[in-house]
RNA sequence: GUCCCCAUCGUCUAGCGGUUAGGACGGCGCCCUCUCACGGCGCAAACAGGGGUUCGAGUCCCCUUGGGGACGCCA
C-alpha cells in the first residue's frame, strides 16, 4: 500500500514555524517513500476562517518549496458527509443523541475536577430514554466509547502508548445544530481521503484515543500515527509572538532562504547521525521516522541564521543578485547596468560576509548608490582634514596606475602609505570610507577593481572635497 | 486536579550495555589580515537526583524532581 499523508491547517491566522515543521515531515515522508502529500484546509469554524489565512497559508508552503498533491480539500465544505457518517453511527446504536445543556455540563466538570477525576461527560443520557428529552434544547450526537478496557496507540514516535478507557468520555459527533465537531470531521475525512500515516504534533496525542474509537465504530482501520514533539521559544515556554510563532512570510521577510528554513526545521526533532548541513534532496533519502526525537526542541534564531548563511554561499552570483533585486529596490536603488554588473564583480566578496537576504542587500548598497555616496555618521569622523587631503593624492596617483588590477592597486596604495610614513591600516580606513561609506566592507582593492578607475577617483575627490551627504545609522 | 508525553554541553543533537560521551550553533583564545567577515587551529561546556537490574549503565526498570501537552457543542 502506498503512503498517503496530509498536512491539515485551520485557516484562523498565519502559517506558522510549528505548522511549517509539521507540514515539512509529512512533506519528506511522502517524498521518500514515494507517496503524496494533500492538503486539507480545516475550515470548519466559519466565525475564525479567513480567505486571507488559506492564501497565506498556500504562499507559505510555496515559498517553503513543499509541494502538495492534487487539489486542497476543503473540510467545510463535507460537512454533509461528516455529519451522514454520525447518523450512520446513531442508527446503528454506535452514537446517541444528548440533551444535557452547556450549564449541566459544566456541572459536571466542576463536580468531577472537584473529587479528583478527569473532567468529563458522565453519560447521563447514554442509557437515558429519549422520550425524557427536555422540550427546547437541540440535542447533540455522541459517541458510545467502550466503558472498560484499554486503548492503545502504536506511535511511530512515541511508541505504544496506553490509555484506560474510563478516562475516555463520550464525545460529541453532531453539534446540536447538526454541525460536525472536529473529532468527527478529521476522522472522516483522514478516511475517506485514504490517509495511511498522520504525522501531527503531539498536541494531538490524548485525542487519538477517542479517535481511534471512532475509527472502529465506524468500522475504519485507523492509520498509522505518528505525534512529533513540539517546539517552544527560546525561554522554554510555548513558543509566542515575540520569538518564533511568527508566520512564515517573516522569515522570508527577514531574508532567509526556503533551503536554510528547511534544513533548521527538519532539524528540529529528527537527525541522521552528526550531519547537521543537509540539503533538501539528502532529507528527502534519509528521512525516516524511526529517527524522530520524544523530547521538544527550542526555537534558535542563530543556528537559524547560521544555516542561512550557509545556504546562501552555495547559490550562484547571478541568482542571489536576483534576489536582492527587490530588497534593494525597497530602498530606492533600481539596478541599472553599471549596478548588476559591479554586483555581479563583487559579490564573492559580499556574500561571505552576510548571513541573509537583507544584510546581503545592505552591505551590497554601495556598489549601486550614486554619487557622492552617503556616509555613515561614525564613518565620517575617519575624514578629517588629513585624512581628506591624503585621499585626494590617492585619487591623482591612481589615474596613472596600470594595470587597474588588486594586486598593481595594492602595492601603489602601500607605497604611498610608505612614502609618507603612516601605517597602512591608517590609509585604508579613510579610502573604505570614501569608497563605501562604511568602515566595514569588502576588501578594499577588491571594491576598487570593481567600481573602476574613473568612479574609484571620483568617489575619493568626493571625500576630499567634503561633498558626501551623512548617513544616520539605520533604524 | 486527572490522564499522557518528555529529560545528554546555553541551544539543536549523536549515542541504540563496554566511548578519553562525538558533531553543529553560540561563547572564548590564537592564526590569517586594509576593516568586517570567510577560513584554519584550539579551549571551556552535558548524561537532573535517588534507587535497582547487570561483570559493566547516558543507554534497561522504578521513584523523585523539573518541563510540556490534553482534558470544549475550538481546531
Amino acid at each position: 500500500m502506498s503512503v498517503i499523508v496530509r498536512f491539515a491547517p485551520s485557516p484562523t491566522g498565519y502559517l506558522h514555524i510549528g505548522g511549517a515543521r509539521t507540514a515539512l515531515f509529512n512533506w519528506l515522508f511522502a517524498r521518500s517513500k514515494g507517496g503524496k502529500f494533500l492538503l486539507r484546509i480545516e475550515d470548519t469554524d466559519r466565525a475564525r476562517s479567513t480567505e486571507d489565512a488559506i492564501q497565506k497559508i498556500f504562499q507559505g508552503l510555496e515559498w517553503l518549496g513543499l509541494d502538495w498533491d492534487e487539489e486542497p480539500v476543503f473540510q467545510f465544505a463535507r460537512a454533509s458527509r461528516h455529519a451522514e457518517i454520525a447518523h450512520r453511527l446513531l442508527a446503528e446504536g454506535k452514537a446517541y443523541r444528548c440533551w444535557s445543556t452547556p450549564e449541566e455540563l459544566e456541572a459536571m466538570r466542576a463536580k468531577a475536577r472537584a473529587e479528583g477525576r478527569q473532567p468529563r461527560y458522565d453519560g447521563t443520557w447514554r442509557d437515558r430514554d429519549p422520550a425524557l428529552a427536555p422540550a427546547g434544547v437541540d440535542p447533540v450526537i455522541r459517541l458510545k466509547m467502550p466503558q472498560t478496557g484499554e486503548t492503545t496507540v502504536q506511535d511511530m514516535v512515541q511508541g505504544d502508548v496506553t490509555v484506560a478507557n474510563v478516562q475516555l468520555d463520550d464525545m460529541v459527533l453532531l453539534r446540536g445544530d447538526g454541525t460536525p465537531t472536529y473529532m468527527l470531521s478529521v476522522v472522516v475525512d483522514d478516511a475517506d481521503m485514504g490517509i495511511t500515516h498522520v504525522i501531527r504534533g503531539d498536541d494531538h496525542l490524548t485525542n487519538t484515543f477517542r479517535q481511534v474509537q471512532l475509527y472502529r465504530a465506524m468500522g475504519v482501520e485507523p492509520p498509522t500515527f505518528g505525534h512529533i514533539p513540539l517546539i517552544h521559544g527560546p525561554d522554554g515556554a510555548k513558543l509566542s509572538k515575540r520569538h518564533g510563532a511568527l508566520g512564515i512570510e517573516a522569515y522570508r521577510d527577514m531574508g532567509m532562504l526556503p533551503e536554510a528554513m528547511r534544513n533548521y526545521l527538519m532539524r528540529l526533532g529528527w537527525s541522521h547521525g552528526d550531519a547537521d548541513v543537509i540539503s533538501t534532496e539528502e532529507a528527502i533519502r534519509w528521512f525516516d521516522m524511526a529517527q524522530v526525537g520524544r523530547s521538544p526542541s527550542r526555537f534558535d534564531m542563530q543556528k537559524l541564521t547560521s544555516l542561512n548563511a550557509h545556504w546562501l554561499r552555495t547559490h550562484a552570483d547571478a541568482d542571489l543578485i536576483g534576489l536582492i533585486r527587490p530588497i534593494l529596490a525597497e530602498v530606492g536603488f533600481t539596478l541599472d547596468e553599471t549596478g548588476a554588473a559591479r554586483l555581479q564583480a563583487g559579490m564573492g566578496g559580499l556574500k561571505a560576509r552576510c548571513r541573509t537576504l537583507v544584510e546581503l542587500a545592505e552591505a551590497a548598497a554601495f556598489y549601486v548608490e550614486p554619487r557622492p555616496i552617503r556616509i555613515a555618521s561614525d564613518a565620517a569622523k575617519l575624514l578629517d582634514p588629513a585624512a581628506r587631503e591624503r585621499l585626494g593624492a590617492v585619487a591623482a596617483r591612481l589615474a596613472a596606475v596600470e594595470p587597474f588590477d588588486e594586486a598593481t592597486l595594492e602595492a601603489e596604495c602601500r607605497a604611498y602609505a610608505t612614502e609618507i610614513g603612516l601605517g597602512f591600516g591608517k590609509l585604508a580606513q579613510p579610502l573604505r570610507v570614501a569608497l563605501t561609506g562604511s568602515t566595514v566592507s569588502p576588501g578594499l582593492f577588491e571594491v576598487m577593481v570593481v567600481l573602476g578607475r574613473d568612479e574609484v577617483r571620483a568617489r575619493l575627490e568626493d571625500a576630499a572635497a567634503g561633498r558626501n551627504p551623512e548617513k544616520n545609522p539605520r533604524r
